[in-house]
DNA sequence: AAATGAAAAAATCATTAGATTTTTCATTTT
DNA sequence: AAAATGAAAAATCTAATGATTTTTTCATTT
C-alpha cells in the first residue's frame, strides 16, 4: 500500500518549528517539576505573561533567557535543539536514534537516553544501559509512578519492593510505586527499554 | 550490593497464586472491554455476586466456567496460566520471555506478544513483529489511546496521522489518538517494542 | 464449597462554587 | 518591530454534593 504525505521532500518550508517546540518543551519540563508559571518566571526574573507567551510560541526568548530557563529546569540548552535537523512533520512524532538526548541519571554505571520524541505524553520511553559490575545505591525511594521495561541484551538483577529477580534478554517487568534497585553482575552492558508513567523528565 | 528476599529458593510455599491471579486477569480484561459485572455475569449465565467473588479470588470458578469467561473475553484459557510455573513473588511483576502470550492481532504479517506481566497497569508493553513484505490494511481508526514504540531491528514504514516516516533500528515514535498504518518493505522482520496507554488488551 | 439474590457499601459521574493558574491584550520598554 | 510588562478575563483545578451505577457483602439455597 502507498501512503500519502511523504516527508522530507525537497523544497519543504522549514518554518519556525524549533521556536515552537521549545515552548512546549519548557512547559512539559516545568510541569514535571511541578512549577507554576509564576515560580519559573520569577526565578528567571521575567513576568508570568512573558513565560506564558514563550511556552505557547507567541514570542521568542533570547538565547540568554533560554539558557537561564534550561538551567532552572536542569537541562542542557542543547536539549531544545535535539531534533532541529529533522523535518518539522517528524518533530514530536519520531526521535531518531542519532538524536536521542542523554538525560538525568547522576548515577555512575547508568546511561539513560530519552526515546520519547515528545515530553507532553502520558508516558515516557527511555533507553537505559547498565554498565557491567555497576549497581544502584540503596533502593531508591518509591516514585509516584508506574515503571515497566524489557531487557534487550545482557543480564540484570533487580530488587523490586522486596523481591529480587534475575532478568535475561526478553524478560519484562512492571511495577507501580515500589522502591527498586539494580545490579549488573554480568560482563556485558545490560540494555533496557524502560517506560515511566507519568513522565518524570 | 546484596539484596534480600531472593526468590525461587526451595521449600517456598506455592499457595493458590494462580487462582488469585485469574480473578485479577478477568477483572482487567472485563474493564478494557468496558463491561460491567452484570453484563459479563449475565452472558456467562452466572450471578453478579458470583463473578464479583471470582474476580476477587473469594471463590474459584470451575474450569468450565473459566473456559466460558475466556471465550466471552476473547482470550484463550491458557492465557490465565501463562506464569503458573513461576514463583508467586514473580507473578504480576516479571514476565519471562518464554511465557509471553500471543495476543489479539487478527492481521496477518503481524505477531503481537504481551510483555506486561500485569494487565492492571496504566500502560501495556507489547512486542510486535512485522513480517517482511507485510502491511496493515487502511489506516486503522484512531484509538483513544497514546501509543509509542522503539524499533529494535529491521526497518518499518509507518504512516501516522498524515505523516509517513521510515524507521530504522533505534528510532522511536510516540503519538496520541491518531490513525496509523504500517508496512514492512524490508527483507527481514521488523521488531518493535510497543507501548499503549491505557491498556487495550 | 459453589452459587444465588438482595441489601448495604462503595465507586462513579455530573454539577457547582471557589481558588488558583494561565491567557489575553493594551501599554511600556528595549 | 519585537520583547516585556501588568492587570483583567478566561480557563483549569479542587473540593464538595447528590444522584446513579456498580460492586461487595452476606445470609440462604443448591
Amino acid at each position: 500500500m502507498n501512503f500519502s504525505g511523504k516527508i522530507g521532500s525537497l523544497g519543504e518550508k522549514w518554518g519556525n518549528a524549533v521556536a515552537h517546540h521549545v515552548g512546549e518543551d519548557i512547559r512539559s519540563l516545568r510541569k514535571t517539576r511541578a512549577m507554576t508559571l509564576a515560580q519559573l518566571a520569577g526565578a528567571a526574573g521575567r513576568s508570568v505573561g512573558w513565560l506564558s507567551q514563550v511556552e505557547r510560541g507567541r514570542t521568542t526568548p533570547s538565547v540568554r533567557d533560554l539558557e537561564q530557563l534550561a538551567d532552572l529546569l536542569g537541562v542542557n540548552i542543547s536539549f531544545f535543539f535535539r531534533s532541529s535537523r529533522r523535518a518539522p512533520e517528524e518533530q514530536g512524532l519520531v526521535l531518531r536514534a542519532a538524536d536521542r538526548p542523554t538525560i538525568g541519571s547522576d548515577e555512575s554505571g547508568l546511561v539513560e537516553e530519552l526515546l520519547s520524541p515528545t515530553l507532553s505524553g502520558s508516558f515516557e520511553m527511555i533507553r537505559s544501559v547498565f554498565a557491567p559490575g555497576a549497581s544502584s545505591g540503596d533502593p531508591r525511594k518509591a516514585r509516584p509512578t508506574e515503571d515497566g521495561g524489557v531487557l534487550i541484551s545482557g543480564a540484570l538483577t533487580m530488587w523490586i519492593g522486596g523481591t529480587e529477580v534475575h532478568l535475561y534478554p526478553g524478560d519484562s517487568f512492571q511495577f507501580a510505586g515500589a522502591p527498586y534497585a539494580w545490579r549488573n553482575d554480568g560482563s556485558e552492558p545490560a540494555v533496557v527499554i524502560w517506560v515511566v508513567s507519568p513522565p518524570i523528565y
